[in-house]
RNA sequence: GGGCUAUUAGCUCAGUUGGUUAGAGCGCUUCCUUGACAUGGAAGAGGUCAGUGGUUCGAAUCCACUAUAGCCCACCA
């Protein structure tokens, strides 16, 4: 006997366990067709979040889906070691006890990390198991193991001997706090309400003028960042400018230093913005180091690496932080006379996408990977329709990123990552910004050692005399091989021929061009063919005043509170039904119960079904069963079209239709009409052998959703023994041709079951108006051609609670009250149960509304290219709704023949 | 500065290629504790589909413009 509530804690407690136990979720390479999904690896110092409960909820789907559709499927899970993140994670917890990294140094500082990485990396893999997440979880994988290494090591390789990879000094995104160099795209612009510093900077020769207009004697700047003035080595104007000619190729005197520095024409300089005039520093912004190679400037680096000011930066300011030193240095300007004036300014200022501290632009040696040449193919994979964008929009998006895109600097100034196999002698690295240096790349240090023997003649060296590049790799350079690493790559694997390239990538938008675009790279360059058939797309999460959920706000959704509050396939369901592929989604914890509500139903409706049979002695099987009650044909058919329905609703990832779809299917069809007709059937037998038959194929159709309450439930009815799976039952197809006529299924008895629904809901309606209780038996005509009607009496009379019901012709003249339903006219009589005052304000308005019927089709009858036009469907439903006006049946039937 | 998206019931959102009376959940109103379920059932109120113009026999749906909101990209000092 089921209990009278549904646990979900213990049943979530025994099933996962248990399939995962018995491999439900494994799966080896095997005839028939594949389907594959790698998971974005969530970062190893992760916790869940809604974004990963929404993003694997809607992977689960698809795979739970696909795996009962019989394909060989595989979702392949993971980790990645997500460089600065974790590192920060590390550093954190060294400083509570007073330690750096440095002090511990690289070697302890890495063992600390995989430490750590041990204990607390699980996390959010257990997390992951308690949504239901059907990952194969023998094929783990993270993208600092053994494996993908070897595939990172051999990626650089390849890219490096194919000159895509290059080692420059360039002006790159730095993170003082971080301590590394950032990739364009790690960096977050967020808008800032700053100033802008007009400075003077007096022509070489002669004394600062007084306090005016622009003269002679001195030029005026404008600057965002008057801190790296002491870095500046020209200033410029634009070519064209006239109002600067005369001064172009003369010297002035750089404010504070006395030094004094050229001033340039160049065509980046806007003549509107500013004065005209903009202070070059090469060392400190990506534009003014192209002037300043474009003009053979000296490049002053004047900060250090945590965004101090350096010695170059003069006596006085040495040891300041870059804030502390704008304002002593606006002091000192303004206390010397060089500062013009201030205006309010507001610009885009740029931030770590990890510690939020502000990016400085630094110049530094860094590793880069040219992307122009790889980006082609993958826009032509995208364009050729061979991988798609599910929904189709994003693809502008991507193509707008791969048409403009930049080189990818991919050194990172890290301790915890992928160390850059690259190598120089011992005793060369850091003698200077040369890029002649002898580097070896190769994928070992021993291939390394082989080529500098090589290259330098001397067959002595060993591997002692080799410094490995000190800096790794970007979290990204990892994962973008995700999607064949994983597989086994660089070895040729039977996983890698079955399921490579995978078939669905699902993902939020955010990370389109960290991740999805460059494993659309990789996986082309490597594999010859791109790395998934189809990119899904899925809004964020948000909270439900549409602003983003953070910890900090204190506005965020934990999944797992939700889960114990309202169980796991609770807020798998209520994810996938309030979420749309087009837009993000906005949630707050309210909306979580639809899914707890509907656990309770399925599992009230199970409790009802198990109660009923324990009363019925005999049970025949859907093969025996015969002469159906329309009620039955009517479900038979509904759940063939549900069957149908959400399968092609899959396909075509609306996982928010599709749940939508099985829950009106179940509530609806099943509990609200069905299980009410079945109470009361004429031939229980038959009716709960029905039921059982369309109970199993809703479960299964549920399955994808809400795995756990479908599993149990389909045990507890005895639809499956111990040991079988409701996971890798088939998923239902509906019913074949045969079925259908044996039992006498058509489409025409499911819309006559529809109609004799409308009749029902409109005497309801007449009851609840005229405020006649439920518990009052009525009288009711109903006004129909349908030869049929008669016979269903008895079910309409219980359905109704009607003493009697008599049936009249079609097109009868009743008295009011009466509702117009596709079945006929209804009509209640009132006798003695209602007062006339009401009744007749209520004919009244009945009138209006038949009248107001009419006349829309009287409007459509008289544009005759209403019927030239209108679809067949469209004439036979107006057909239909005129049953009852014979005269203005025939003006259609003429206009209609006029038209044919 | 460039690009994308949205605007439909009090709220959150559906509405597939234009086609009968624009739907759901929550909230609200009324009734119902009838043996599966009150986390429920029945009935109901509530919409000038942001605005203007256009295409069409027909527009929430297609086009143009306007307004408002949001997101992404971008080196303007």
């Amino acid at each position: 006997m089921m209990d009278k509530h549904y646990d979900a804690k213990s049943a979530e407690a025994k099933w996962y366990p248990l399939w995962e136990k018995n491999g439900y979720f494994h799966q080896e390479p095997r005839d028939g067709e594949s389907y594959s999904v790698v998971i974005p690896p969530p970062n190893v110092t992760g916790i869940l979040h809604m974004g990963h409960a929404l993003n694997q909820t809607i992977q689960d789907i698809l795979v739970r889906w696909r795996r009962m559709q019989g394909k060989n499927t595989l979702w392949l899970p993971g980790t990645d070691h997500a460089g600065i993140a974790t590192q920060n994670v590390v550093e954190k917890a060294l400083r509570k006890e007073g330690k750096r990294r440095q002090d511990l140094g690289r070697e302890a500082f890495v063992e600390r990390v995989w430490e750590w990485k041990k204990q607390y990396g699980g996390t959010i893999v257990h997390q992951q198991r308690m949504l239901g997440n059907s990952t194969d979880w023998s094929r783990e994988r993270f993208t600092l193991d053994e494996g993908c290494s070897k595939a990172v090591a051999k990626v650089f390789t390849q890219l490096y001997n194919e000159g895509l990879i290059y080692k420059g000094n360039y002006i790159v995104n730095w993170c003082p706090r971080c301590g590394t160099a950032l990739a364009n795209d790690e960096v977050e612009h967020e808008a800032n309400h700053g100033h802008l510093w007009y400075v003077r900077y007096p022509v070489a020769g002669s004394a600062l003028g007084a306090k005016g207009e622009l003269n002679k004697d001195y030029i005026c700047v404008a600057t965002t960042r008057p801190e790296t003035l002491p870095g500046d080595t020209a200033v410029a104007v634009n070519p064209k400018d006239e109002r600067f000619a005369a001064i172009v190729g003369k010297n002035v005197i750089l404010p504070l230093t006395g030094r004094e520095i050229p001033v340039l024409a160049d065509d980046y300089v806007e003549k509107e913005f500013g004065t005209g005039i903009v202070k070059i520093t090469p060392a400190h912004d990506p534009n003014d180091f192209l002037v300043g190679k474009r003009h053979g400037l000296e490049e002053i680096n004047i900060m250090t690496d945590d965004g101090h000011m350096n010695e170059l930066a003069g006596a006085k300011y040495v040891g300041m932080d870059r804030f502390e030193c704008r304002k002593a240095l606006v002091a000192d300007l303004e206390a010397e006379g060089y500062l013009d004036h201030i205006e309010d300014y507001d610009n885009q200022v740029g931030h770590c996408y990890r510690c939020h501290e502000v990016v400085e632009s630094r110049l530094s040696k860094q590793w880069f990977v040219r992307m122009k040449p790889l980006a082609e193919p993958a826009i032509a994979a995208v364009k050729s329709g061979e991988v798609k964008f599910v929904p189709e929009r994003w693809s502008k998006i991507y193509f707008n990123w791969m048409e403009n895109i930049q080189d990818w600097c991919i050194s990172r100034q890290l301790w915890w990552g992928h160390r850059i196999p690259a190598y120089t002698l011992c005793g060369e690295r850091g003698t200077g910004n040369g890029e002649d240096e002898l580097v070896f790349v190769a994928e070992t240090a021993e291939e390394a050692l082989e080529q500098a023997k090589a290259k330098t003649g001397n067959a002595a060296l060993t591997l002692a005399d080799l410094e490995q590049d000190p800096d790794v790799l970007d979290t990204w350079f990892s994962s973008w091989l995700w999607p064949f690493s994983t597989l086994g790559w660089p070895e040729k694997t039977p996983d890698l021929d079955k399921f490579y390239p995978t078939s669905d990538l699902v993902t939020a938008q955010d990370i389109i061009f960290f991740w999805v675009a460059r494993m659309m790279m990789a996986g082309i360059h490597f594999m010859g063919k791109p790395p998934f058939k189809n990119i899904v797309i899925h809004g964020i999460v948000r909270a439900a005043d549409g602003s983003k959920m953070s910890k900090s706000k204190g506005n965020s959704l934990d999944p797992l509170e939700l889960i114990d509050a309202y169980s796991a396939d609770a807020l798998r369901f209520s994810i996938a039904l309030i979420t749309s592929l087009d837009c993000d989604t906005k949630v707050n914890k309210e909306k979580f119960e639809i899914g707890r509500n509907f656990c309770t139903k399925i599992w009230n409706a199970a409790r009802f079904m198990e109660m009923q049979e324990a009363n019925i002695a005999e049970r025949v099987s859907m093969a025996d069963i015969k002469d159906l009650t329309s009620d039955e044909k009517h479900i038979l058919w509904a759940t063939d079209i549900a069957c149908k329905k959400l399968g092609e609703i899959l396909e075509n990832y609306r996982i928010q239709d599709g749940a939508l779809a099985v829950y009106d299917f179940f509530w609806t069809q099943i509990c609200d009409w069905y299980v009410e007709y079945a109470k009361d059937a004429p031939d229980k037998v038959r009716a709960f052998a029905v039921l059982r038959d369309v109970f199993f194929k809703a479960l299964k159709l549920l399955h994808p959703y809400m795995p756990f309450i479908t599993e149990e439930v389909a045990h507890q009815l005895g639809y499956l023994k111990d040991g079988e799976t409701i996971m890798l039952a088939e998923f239902p197809k509906g019913y074949s041709d045969e079925e259908k006529s044996a039992w006498g299924l058509s489409e025409e008895v499911y819309e006559f079951v529809n109609a004799k629904r409308e009749a029902i809901t409109a005497l309801r309606a007449l009851r609840a108006e005229y405020k006649v209780s439920p518990a009052v038996f009525v009288k009711a005509t109903i006004a129909t051609d349908d030869n049929r009607a008669a016979l269903e009496v008895e079910s309409l009379k219980k359905a109704m609670r009607a003493e009697a019901i008599d049936f009249t012709a079609a097109g009868a003249d009743l008295p009011m009250p009466s509702k117009l339903t596709k079945f006929g006219t209804v009509y209640l009589s009132l006798d003695g149960l209602v007062d006339k005052t009401a009744e007749s304000k209520r004919i009244a308005a009945e009138l209006a509304k038949l009248a107001g019927f009419i006349k829309a089709f009287e409007a459509k009858l008289s544009n005759e290219n209403f019927v030239a036009h209108a679809p067949e469907a469209v004439v036979a439903d107006a057909r239909k709704k005129l049953a009852d006006n014979k005269e203005k049946v025939a003006q259609l039937e003429k206009l209609a023949k006029l038209f044919a």
